[in-house]
DNA sequence: GACGGGGCTTTAGAAAAGCTAAATGCGAAA
DNA sequence: TTTCGCATTTAGCTTTTCTAAAGCCCCGTC
């Protein structure tokens, strides 16, 4: 391979074109620059390989027996690196690939994705789950779905997708005993990552003083805590978009109505270079239409 | 294939070792050039693309999904022009094509050329018959062995094979009528292009004024003239090379002892930038060799 | 036999690309 | 914390490569 560093790519693109086309002028012509310098390109290469490699004849060029015997090789060769490029732009076109909270993708996107698949049979979207916010200009991803803070910079690029609400969920035998939030008092917490991640906000948006409460089972991410509360091993503080599909088909109860703004905002942030793809385009779209229908939906309105 | 325009080739190159090799620093050995003139290149193709290629890393970079899947066959793209390139050379090196005046290739040269392959299975001797003198820094050809009259000039790069000299032939039963030059005058001459040549140096050898002569058939070449001998249609004036097998085989007499010089050489020729080719120089040696060998032979020294 | 055209080559000057070396930044391992 | 490995950036310099125009050669035409 390192003999490749002997001779300039080009010039074997030169050779390449010519034994091709028969005529400088038409290579010339397919490379985009004048005569003139593919002769110069093509004297070099020959001259670096120590053996002419065309025959000037007055209709044109014609390859010696060696360079005849390698042409259709370097064509190949060629064809092979310039399909690869193709292959490269038409996935950049339709392909996808979408950072996103892991949250978000297990108990929301990934249920309806199928959906866009449907209406967007050309275009194939790659979830990347992943917590850590990554620079989409560097990280190859297209776009990201990602909640911040309030106190988060708003990001470039950015829209917003919804604010995030939080309200109290449980399994429907232990809801029927809720009927006031002081009677959540009884039962234990179930925390992600030992915290308590919008109680505050939620009893303050219920016009109560956050109160003490009796700690119950912990776990490492959002949704096994969904799956505790499911289970009936306590009351756990969901987000809306964790919880509405589990809410709709009666895993869990919510005993009230209220849903509490948290101030944290789901943004859907598009890379600047992804930011012309149609296909980006459509699928903002369609999840934020997706996102509108399914809040209607649950909320119940 | 255009769209190979849109981006420096050089830039593929990176590409390809990068995702290859894994890291920016052994590609820039492999590639010969410090890892920042690769970094501007990296920066520039994926400008240039549109999309990052590569993920940075603290150990490194890897490749983004896209990128890995291109790699591949960007990488049997290089080999494959690693490899014709490769070819390109290794065949300069055993391949030897020489260009020869078909009269000589045809009724000397072809015979013996398979002894020197038996010497020599590495190199391998293209024959390219041809009238024209070319010239051998443009034609592609490794030498040429061609026959020049005395008023030419000595070509560049060309070492005397051997003189020519001449004789006449006819079948051995017109030879045996033959005691002295002037009962040639009884045979029709065999004329090679309506032409006499040889004679007028053939008499003149001999201490003769050159006679009027009998004219006989006419063929369009040499060799044709030899076999017209062999049938006993007439005399012909032969160059050694010609008709030294012929002779040597029985199939042509020649009447008297005396080789006369027509003035005209022999010239190995060799491309100035083949000079240093080793397989050059053998050849160039066993076909010294192999004139000094056949002609001594059939001079009967 | 001059003429014209196609096609390659040459030339000079200008533009662009590419390179190096050194400074910088950034994680991870020690 | 320090250090080490690796990538990036910067500035300046070299080298390459390009273009446009003129030149040359061969060939067919008028």
């Amino acid at each position: 391979m390192r003999n490749l560093n002997a001779i300039p790519l080009s010039a074997l693109r030169v050779i390449e074109a010519v034994a091709r086309t028969g005529t400088l002028a038409a290579a010339a012509e397919e490379l985009g620059v004048t005569a003139g310098a593919l002769s110069q390109r093509l004297g070099k290469a020959e001259k670096a390989l120590g053996q002419p490699l065309f025959l000037r004849a007055s209709t044109g060029l014609s390859p010696t027996d060696a360079c005849a015997r390698i042409a259709p090789r370097l064509t190949s060769a060629f064809t092979e690196l310039s399909g690869a490029l193709d292959d490269l732009r038409e996935e950049a076109e339709s392909v996808l690939t979408i950072t996103v909270a892991p949250i978000f993708a297990s108990r929301w996107l990934i249920w309806r994705i199928g959906r866009f698949n449907e209406c967007h049979p050309g275009v194939s979207v790659r979830l990347v789950p992943g917590v850590p916010l990554v620079d989409l200009d560097r990280s190859g991803h297209d776009a990201g779905i990602r909640v911040l803070p309030a106190s988060a910079a708003r990001p470039a690029n950015a829209v917003k997708l919804l604010d995030q609400r939080v309200f109290p969920v449980m399994s429907p035998a232990l809801a029927r005993g809720v009927k006031v939030p002081e009677d959540l008092l009884r039962l234990p917490v179930i925390r992600e990552n030992e915290g308590l991640q919008g109680w505050g906000p939620w009893w303050e948006g219920m016009g109560r003083v956050p109160p003490v409460m009796p700690a119950g089972p912990a776990y490492e991410d959002a949704s096994l805590c969904l799956d505790a509360a499911m289970m009936g091993q306590g009351v756990f503080m969901a987000w809306e978009t964790l919880a509405c599909d589990a809410l709709e088909r009666g895993q869990v109860a919510s005993p009230f109505p209220e849903r509490i703004r948290t101030g944290s905002t789901y943004w859907f942030a598009t890379r600047g270079a992804s930011a012309r793809k149609p296909a980006l385009l459509e699928f903002r779209n369609w999840i934020q239409e997706e996102i509108d229908v399914s809040i209607r939906q649950w909320r119940g309105t």
